[in-house]
DNA sequence: ATCTACTATTCAACTAGTTGCCCATTCGAA
DNA sequence: TTCGAATGGGCAACTAGTTGAATAGTAGAT
């Protein structure tokens, strides 16, 4: 009951098929949910069957046919009731993180290359959340964007999604640099 | 099978009721994983089951008796091999950030209520992981700690989640002074 | 004197999320 | 010209995570 709100959230932005969606949460929607393809096609059904979404079957020349979904009034309406509710807590789950907790039981270099790999990854998120950034922000400074623009939510998402990934662009330097100084200076106790 | 990986993270750092785990992880482990009571009675009960973690009854005078769990050796080469596993790329569950995505089709007062609960939220993790911090790093300035300190990987990811409730905490500012100025500025067009 | 909160664990029923596979077509690269 | 990747969708079976309650004693506060 709660991805149901996230789809709808995108759907706000802009009308889209289960493809798209897919495309979008897979990676992450800015960093703030993430959906596989599966629970996207089955959530999207049952929405439609709710009322809270309405197809439009597109027929492509060359593309396979697909069902581009809007949001209906009531699927408007529910996201108003959403809005008002009580979020729950943040929920985060990093393996990562995970193998960096414990890593003086496992293996440092192994571990180290996936902070690398980590690193690479949030970069190329950094680079696409930042080229969203400008071209949402168009002709508008910042300021100016943050006082008037059109779509501030997105907006203010993605400077969450910007700013999370810098740190751990940072954090991965960081953890990378001390792991690597600790192996060369290894216990010759 | 996710699950059982961060319990034996904890595990390793030191031996630990279900109960004490529950509080650690509803919480959040330093940001990086969160379960339910449920989830980890269930997960301890497996893991003993499969020989992972190994438990000792504590008869306590007053206190109800609790099983405290350590990991045993099996446990720690599972924790090894996962250490050299590709960690699948973190997940992000926000209710929050969908209602500010969606903020120009909802209740915008309400969601700034919400974003300045967050806000007091992660001050107060904040400032308990700052404390830990402290306790962690004793006397040894910060670089010394990362160059010779005995528990290198919780120290680092401890690092992580200050500085993503630091990030909250800026960010909540500025997404809460934005919608304010917005909502004074209403369209009277 | 009662009420709330904490310690400690467990059961049962439910919903959400993952994995792996299937179909069909089209496009570009090797 | 074959192969992989992208576009579009879907089924079935599984694992993970959530909700709500029961039990039972202790401690502190009003």
């Amino acid at each position: 009951m709660a991805l149901r709100n996230a789809i709808m959230a995108t759907l706000a932005e802009a009308e889209s098929s289960g493809y798209d969606l897919s495309k979008r949460f897979d990676v992450g929607v800015a960093n703030f949910w993430s959906a596989t393809r599966q629970q996207l096609y089955r959530e999207l059904e049952r929405m439609e069957a709710e009322g809270l979404i309405a197809a439009r079957v597109v027929t492509q020349g060359r593309r396979p046919t697909k069902r581009v979904y809007s949001l209906t009034d009531e699927g408007r309406m529910a996201l108003l009731e959403f809005s008002r509710e009580e979020p729950r807590p943040s929920a985060i789950r990093d393996e990562l993180l995970v193998q960096v907790e414990a890593v003086s039981l496992g293996d440092a270099p192994s571990v180290r290359a996936s902070i690398l790999a980590r690193r690479a990854q949030a970069e190329a998120k950094l680079a696409s959340y930042e080229q969203a950034h400008a071209r949402l922000r168009g002709e508008l400074s910042e300021e100016e964007y943050l006082e008037a623009g059109a779509r501030i939510g997105p907006y203010l998402t993605l400077l969450r999604g910007i700013s999370f990934e810098r740190e751990n662009v940072r954090w991965c330097d960081l953890a990378a640099a001390v792991l690597d100084r600790r192996s060369s200076t290894q216990d010759r106790s």
